[in-house]
DNA sequence: GTCCAATACTCTGACATCCTACTAAATTTT
DNA sequence: AAAATTTAGTAGGATGTCAGAGTATTGGAC
């Protein structure tokens, strides 16, 4: 890096993303990453006195979005696009508190259905009101921003899909 | 990825998404989630290879643009916006590996000073390489759509100022 | 009908992250 | 100069994530 005059040192975290070649991409791959890892903080935070995790929130949601009001295991992962043994994971710890219930399907044997608990819809509803008053620690950003960065991520979420 | 499973005709998940009331944020919010989720899945793989995670990648390469070659912790723990510990664990797996040196500051004996060792130096280039080639595993987004989303993305990464 | 492949989940281990202390060193106060 | 405070890093524990291996169940091939 010839040329500074200024502190390189506590330039660099700029310096990068604007020399380095695959500028545009390493720059938004690294924003995400931070983007998230304060998001998730802020998230959790919110979610942290109902005893619950932004992660086990969004367990709690899809249940009871479920028409039959529990869903198996693997249908979980599907949706939220996780390992079947971190559904695993995040269902026992629920269970443990006692805000879904675990059932082994009877007409499939090989499958768990989780369903929320009543205690488990306390949480999700404190939880919801928790998440939204605080915007789902977007406020930062306006409405209609929010409406463009979700329609240009759409296309990361589904990578294999329609090119 | 193996588990992760994209059936259209399951994705009715993401349905609910346009009629709940906060419906933007929390769709933002929920869709931040699973972008990261992804990208970081295909990252890591790119550089798997190479016995580092992106995690690790993003640390070698801080160090690669210091003008004297080496960081304190914190300093590094400021850039990437992660916790002090995160530092240490990751440094000492770095270390572990022989891919950087820890020396207490002499200046400062508080401090460690972290730097890139010569195959620190080695495993950053191709890991560089390898994540270049898959352009960031943002292929599926055109340059200029990255650029926005960067955008975007940027007063969230900054939530205290207002620049 | 039996055997085999696919599916659903669990178990163990690795990883990165956070939080709450805690120690050591430097800086500020008094 | 001594004490209090701040700063830098570490230790231990929890959480959520993934990968690999293993068990149980189902369903298809023969």
């Amino acid at each position: 890096m010839p040329g500074l005059d200024f502190d390189p040192i506590e330039r660099a975290g700029q310096l990068w993303e604007e020399h380095v070649g695959p500028a545009d991409s390493m720059r938004l791959a690294t924003s995400l990453m931070r983007v998230h890892q304060l998001l998730l903080a802020e998230l959790d935070a919110a979610v942290k006195p109902l005893g619950i995790t932004f992660a086990r929130f969004e367990v709690l949601r899809l249940l009871s979005f479920s028409s039959r009001g529990s869903l198996p295991l693997s249908k979980i992962g599907q949706r939220l696009m996780v390992h079947p043994t971190s559904v695993t994971n995040v269902i026992d710890r629920l269970a443990a508190d006692g805000l879904v219930n675990r059932t082994v399907d009877a007409v499939d044997r090989r499958r768990v259905l989780a369903s929320l608990t009543a205690d488990g819809r306390r949480v999700l509803d404190a939880a919801t009101e928790a998440l939204t008053a605080i915007d789902f620690g977007l406020r930062s950003l306006p409405a209609g921003q929010q409406r463009e960065a979700y329609e240009l991520l759409r296309v990361l979420r589904t990578p294999d899909f329609e090119g």
